[in-house]
RNA sequence: GGAGAGGUACCGAAGCGGCCAAACGGGGCAGACUGUAAAUCUGCUGGAUCAUUCCUUCGGAGGUUCGAAUCCUCCCCUCUCCA
């Protein structure tokens, strides 16, 4: 029996270490681990994200997928929606201070994100909470006792507020704020452990000391390695431009990860397989891959697919896939062309570069002749020359760079 | 409160009376190439205009001048040092 607790124990404690980062307080939780194993109560387990943008990523993604993890050893999920800290702005690897969202934006925001979760996890038996709860009733002297637990001097180590300071950009003082209110959080929570991008884990830890000023035993941490976006450079994120997002088209989600260069696909695959299906049965070719034998095209075409396969379901995994092939590997018009209706002024004709702007494939005339002087601009599949050429009435398909295709109404 | 430095296009950064719609780098877009929308190479990258040219842009508001991103005045913001 004992023997058994304590295999189950290393068990779920294997499984919580599983393509973690870090695990830090692991010790700590051995104990509470034990008595829910004995049948007492589940760990709390809490992943906090600010509904900064409306859309979620894959990036995000692997976090969620660590909280259903949790969930799936037996323990209570907490997605907390940082409402409340959105409207400070996480300084995290900020050069600058970050604006500050209004709370109509932020609620608008959080009003989207449950949703995008639950495609990952089983959002009904988690427990959903926001910030604002009990920071928005916090008093004065309350806040200020929580932020005489921490110093200035720990808070310049904070790699990004140090070189803020050093090189001399501007540090508010209230983004000195936000690793305590994310700190404060655990507390409100009871939270045992708290799960975390790698670039988290200044604030993450910091919850483990503000628990234990508050006479709580402190949650342990486990952070998931970032995910590069899709330059291949740069952690995904939705001010660098790089994302795939949970709510993308499946067609484009597919697109985007074929868009990447074969290191990030290794990278990509590293960071979100897991040992599910699709996933499994690229393990072999991913250690080919990794001494350089394999192939890599056979690869990025599975991997795109899992991934689609995750958030959208196989069905829109294989329309991902075959739109892509033939789109790009055929060079087909796709079937899904959007369609806009224009009108032809009193010359009976309408000219190509006004059309270009009306269906919203050019900003500006500048553009459009730009982009036919560099011969990216076909109607009907003929490369156009000409910028000031006209349309008589009719449906031509145009087609600006290699994937964007417009059909027009013109009458 | 005092002294100094600075605010330039999506970002970084030159320019410091006309040759500036503003060098250069990054990013973005396009083309070539490729197993892909990677890498690499090439081109483009404020708006109107076929073009000549015109309009808006260099923190904000005024001013000097034939002419200002560049000079002057006031204001706003950032940073440094001093008190």
């Amino acid at each position: 029996m004992t023997d058994d607790v304590k295999a189950e124990v290393e068990r779920q404690l294997a499984v919580m270490r599983n393509g973690a980062s870090e695990f830090y307080g692991e010790e700590d939780l051995r104990e509470r681990l034990t008595e829910f194993v004995r049948g007492g109560r589940p760990l709390r387990a809490k992943l906090g994200m600010d509904p900064s943008s409306p859309d979620l990523h894959v990036g995000h993604s692997v976090v969620l997928q660590k909280l259903k993890t949790l969930q799936d050893l037996g323990h209570t999920p907490i997605f907390l929606v940082g409402d409340f800290t959105a409207r400070i702005g996480d300084p995290t690897g900020k050069k600058k201070t970050r604006p500050a969202l209004d709370a109509d934006q932020v609620r608008a925001n959080a009003a989207t994100y449950v949703d995008q979760v639950s495609r990952v996890l089983d959002v009904s038996k988690a427990e959903v909470r926001f910030n604002s709860e009990w920071m928005e009733t916090m008093s004065s002297a309350e806040m200020v006792r929580l932020c005489s637990h921490y110093s200035v001097a720990r808070l310049l180590e904070r790699e990004d507020f140090a070189k803020r300071h050093k090189e001399g950009t501007s540090i508010a003082v209230h983004e000195f704020l936000y690793p305590f209110v994310q700190a404060y959080d655990s507390v409100a929570l009871e939270a045992d452990i708290e799960l975390g991008g790698t670039d988290q884990t200044f604030n993450l830890l910091m919850g483990r000391e503000i628990q234990r000023a508050y006479g709580q035993l402190p949650q342990a941490v486990i952070t998931q390695p970032l995910l590069v976006g899709t330059d291949g450079h740069d952690k995904m994120s939705k001010s660098l431009d790089n994302t795939i997002g949970i709510t993308d088209p499946p067609e484009d989600s597919y697109g985007k990860v074929m868009s990447i260069s074969d290191d990030a696909m290794l990278a990509y695959y590293d960071v979100l397989a897991d040992d599910t299906e699709p996933w499994t049965r690229l393990a072999d070719e991913r250690r080919r891959l990794g001494s350089g034998a394999g192939d890599p095209l056979a690869f990025k075409k599975a991997l795109a697919w899992a991934l689609v396969e995750r958030f959208h379901g196989d069905e829109a995994a294989d329309a991902g896939a075959a739109h892509f092939a033939s789109v790009i590997g055929r060079k087909e018009v796709p079937d899904d062309v959007p369609e806009t209706s224009v009108s032809v002024g009193e010359s009976g004709d309408i000219g190509l570069l006004d059309l270009l702007r009306q269906l919203g494939l050019t900003k500006s005339n500048g553009e459009g002749r730009r982009l036919v002087e560099q011969g990216a601009v076909r109607i009907d599949g003929e490369p156009v020359s000409d910028a000031s050429s006209r349309l008589q009435p009719g449906n031509p398909l145009i087609k600006v760079g290699k994937r964007r295709f417009h059909r027009a109404i013109i009458d």
